[in-house]
DNA sequence: GCCAACGTTGGC
DNA sequence: GCCAACGTTGGC
């Protein structure tokens, strides 16, 4: 199963705002970069991992795990004139933004950027990339499983000693 | 606030 | 289609 890396600024959508949003799920609205839109319309499906990155904060890294809970439909934000993420360029009938569903799955203690740069098992991941600025990165199955299973669950590894 | 990196725009 | 200028992202 696939699975990606969503980031999000928390001052303006948070792992608490999933968390307590209806049903707690949300559209992911405002992605406005074509590589994304084009993730988002051509590869997510219902059920992927997603790993909530919290961006442009005092503190960068990972917050939770969340999963798709709808696939790609057209962003209302696009065609309010008052959001901020208006596009006055695109047309109810050939819509140029979509956005997913995402749905909380849990929070989790934040893991810095610094600690994800630290493992050379995530070396290749997107965001750790010089000059990587894409919203939404395919995680492999590989990466998943380290942040999941070895980063957020020192727990479960210290009962195994 | 700085700055590197990257995407987009628009003149030609 | 090229490419310089400009805007945005995002860590620090």
């Amino acid at each position: 199963m696939p699975y990606w890396l969503m980031k999000s600024e928390p001052d303006e959508f948070s792992i608490d705002d999933l968390a307590r949003a209806p049903r707690r799920t949300a559209p992911w609205t405002g992605v406005r970069n074509y590589q994304a839109r084009n993730f988002m319309r051509d590869a997510m499906r219902v059920g992927d991992g997603v790993l909530f990155y919290h961006s442009s904060c005092a503190e960068p890294g990972i917050a939770g795990i969340a999963e798709v809970a709808r696939e790609a439909y057209p962003d209302e934000t696009q065609f309010d004139p008052k959001s901020e993420y208006y596009d006055p360029a695109t047309t109810r009938e050939a819509p140029r933004w979509l956005n997913v569903d995402v749905r909380f799955v849990a929070k989790t203690r934040l893991v810095p950027l610094a600690e994800l740069r630290a493992h050379r098992e995530l070396a290749g991941m997107r965001i750790l990339q010089r000059g990587n600025r894409l919203s939404i990165t395919p995680v492999t199955p590989r990466e998943w499983t380290f942040i999941t299973g070895r980063l957020l669950a020192p727990a479960a590894k210290a009962r195994r000693r």
